[in-house]
DNA sequence: GTTCTAACA
DNA sequence: TGTTAGGA
């Protein structure tokens, strides 16, 4: 079996990714509207996630706490009809060109719904 | 008990 | 985004 099989065998049920990247099923399912994670269904269509995209989705968690919204997360990953399954590598992005989007979509809004971050520690004295 | 879709005091 | 209703 490939690895690249291995990374894209769906797996992994909403909760235990929940838990992986400390998102809400919320959050994992709008992303998944904006096609930028394709998970599999079970029969009783249950969300199956691979690897890939318990990846894809901690790619993401980052560029939002970098200031990122969906709309400049999805020019990073232009996941559009790509063949069976395969999911879009993340386009290789310069830094400039990345501080560039964000400086884009903190003049087009100015961050909405964001709050002063304290500091990320906090999460690691739950 | 878990996950799904749709919708919003 | 959170949360909840109503089903599966």
């Amino acid at each position: 079996m490939t690895n690249r099989v291995r990374r894209t065998m769906p797996l992994l049920p909403i909760s235990i990714v929940m838990q992986l990247t400390e998102l809400t099923a919320r959050q994992i399912r709008y992303y998944e509207e904006h096609e930028l994670i394709r998970p599999a269904r079970t029969e009783g269509n249950k969300r199956m996630f691979s690897l890939n995209d318990v990846d894809t989705l901690l790619d993401i968690k980052g560029y939002l706490e970098q200031g990122l919204n969906i709309a400049g997360i999805k020019q990073i990953y232009g996941l559009k009809e790509m063949p069976e399954n395969e999911k879009a590598e993340p386009k290789t992005l310069s830094d400039a060109e990345l501080r560039r989007i964000i400086r884009d979509e903190r003049l087009l809004n100015n961050r909405p719904g964001r709050e002063p971050r304290h500091g990320d520690l906090s999460r690691f004295f739950q």
